[in-house]
DNA sequence: GACCAAATACCATGAACATGGTATGGGTGG
DNA sequence: CCACCCATACCATGTTCATGGTATTTGGTC
C-alpha cells in the first residue's frame, strides 16, 4: 500500500463539503485525487478515462444515484474499492449499495470523519461503517437467519434407494430405464416409488416431484 | 437511557482485561455492572436472577462460547441488546453471533476500544461494528445478492391455459380431474400438456413438474 | 457376555388393472 | 397463423396387490 499513491475518485454535490474531503484526501501523502466530481456524469468520465484504486461517492447527486457510479466502477474496475458518504441511512440505500459493490458507508453527520482512517481500513479490505449504518447491516442478516430457521418442515426421510428412484422420475426416466440404470427389476422400482408416494402424501409421480421440489428434497 | 443506570453484564475469561472492561464501565455513572462473569455458567446463573439491559461478552469461554448466553439472554430478556468482544473475526463466529442476536461487536485488538461509545452506540439502537468485522458482513450480503440476482434463463412462455394445466398436473390431477375443474372435454387436456411438453423439452408429466420448478415457473 | 428369536426396515419380484402418451382426424375465433 | 377446443383408438407406461429375501436391531434367556 505505501508502494505508490492510492488514485482516487471523489463525489460530492454539495461544493463546500466536496472541497474540504478534498482537501483531506490532498493533504496526505499517500494518496492522489485523480477526479473531484459534482455529479454523475464527471465521474463515469473519470471511471472511464484513469487507472482507480478507490471511489468515494456520496449517493444523492443532481443526475442521479451514487449507486450508478459504484456499478460502473465495478464493471470497469474490478479490483478497485468503493465507499459511500451520505446522509441516507434507510435500508434501500444502504442495501443497494453494498449489493453494487461497496465495501464501506459512513454517515456525513459522523462528528469529524476521519476520513484517512476509513480509506486506509477500506484498502486494507476492512470495511469502515457508521454505526447506525451497520445496524441495518445486522437486521438484515439476523431476520435472514431467523425466517430461513423459522421454516421447521420436518421432511420425512428416504432411503437411499428411494432418493435414487425420485430423482430418476424427476428427470422423466420410465420404469424401465430406471430399473436398467440401477441394476434391479423393472418391477422393483414401483414399490420403491409407492413407498415415496406414502412418505410424499402423493398419488404419482408428478405430485411426488411436485412435493420434493417443495419440501427441498430434490435441488434444482 | 438517562432515567436510569444501564443494567449490564460483563464476561470475559481473560481476568486482567475483565478488570479493566470492568473498571471502565464502573468508573462510567450511567451503568452499573450487575455481574462480572468469567465463564458461562455465571453469566447463565446472573441472565436467570436478575434484570438486564446489555451483555457484553467474549465468545471463547472455557465452558462454552459465549453465543450460547447470548441465545439464553434473547430468551430470557427479549428487549436486551448483546455486544461481543472478542479476538475472532472468522465468517462463522461473526454471523452465528450476529444470528443470535448481537447488536455490537468489537474487535479485541482494537486500539483502545472506546467501550462507554460501545455502549452509547449499541443502546441507542446503533451496532458498534470494528471495521474487520464490518467486512464479514458486507461480503455476505453482497455474496446472497450476487448469487440471486445471476440467475438469467429465458424460460419459455406458456399460455394460460398451459399454466393451469402445469399446475394440475403438479398436484396430481388425473386426466378427468383436470377436465373436470377447467370444464373442458377428457380429450383436450393431453394435448395441452403435450404443448407444455414441447416447450419445457419433457417427455411426461413428472419431467415437466420437474422442470416447471427448476425453472421457476410454479410457485412451490 | 454369548446366544437366539422376534421385530423392523430395506430391497426385491410378478401379475392384473388403470392411466397416461401418441397418432390420427377435424372445428372455432381472433 | 395461433391459441384453444373436441373426438377415436392403440399401445406403452404407471399403479396397485400379494409375496418373499436379507440385514440390522431388540429383548430375553442361559
Amino acid at each position: 500500500m505505501a508502494t505508490r499513491p492510492l488514485k482516487i475518485i471523489l463525489t460530492e454535490d454539495d461544493d463546500p463539503i466536496r472541497e474540504r474531503l478534498a482537501s483531506i484526501v490532498g493533504a496526505w501523502s499517500g494518496a492522489e485525487l485523480c477526479a473531484s466530481c459534482s455529479n454523475l456524469e464527471e465521474t463515469f468520465a473519470a471511471i472511464e478515462n484513469r487507472e482507480i484504486d478507490l471511489l468515494i461517492t456520496d449517493l444523492r447527486l443532481p443526475d442521479g444515484s451514487g449507486i450508478e457510479a459504484i456499478r460502473a466502477l465495478a464493471g470497469k474496475h474490478p479490483n478497485a474499492e468503493a465507499m459511500v458518504i451520505s446522509v441516507l441511512a434507510d435500508e434501500r440505500s444502504v442495501l443497494d449499495a453494498i449489493e453494487a459493490g461497496a465495501s464501506g458507508y459512513l454517515l456525513k453527520d459522523a462528528d469529524s470523519i476521519d476520513l484517512i482512517d476509513a480509506i486506509k481500513d477500506v484498502m486494507a479490505g476492512r470495511s469502515p461503517i457508521s454505526s447506525r449504518i451497520a445496524r441495518v447491516l445486522v437486521r438484515r442478516l439476523s431476520d435472514r437467519k431467523a425466517e430461513s430457521g423459522a421454516e421447521e418442515i420436518d421432511r420425512p426421510t428416504l432411503t437411499t434407494r428411494e432418493t435414487d428412484i425420485l430423482w430418476g422420475i424427476a428427470k422423466g426416466f420410465t420404469y424401465g430405464e430406471l430399473a436398467d440404470k440401477l441394476a434391479i427389476s423393472r418391477q422393483t422400482v414401483p414399490v420403491h416409488i409407492r413407498n415415496i408416494y406414502r412418505k410424499l402424501q402423493a398419488s404419482n409421480r408428478s405430485e411426488a416431484v411436485f412435493e420434493a421440489a417443495r419440501l427441498g428434497l430434490i435441488k434444482l
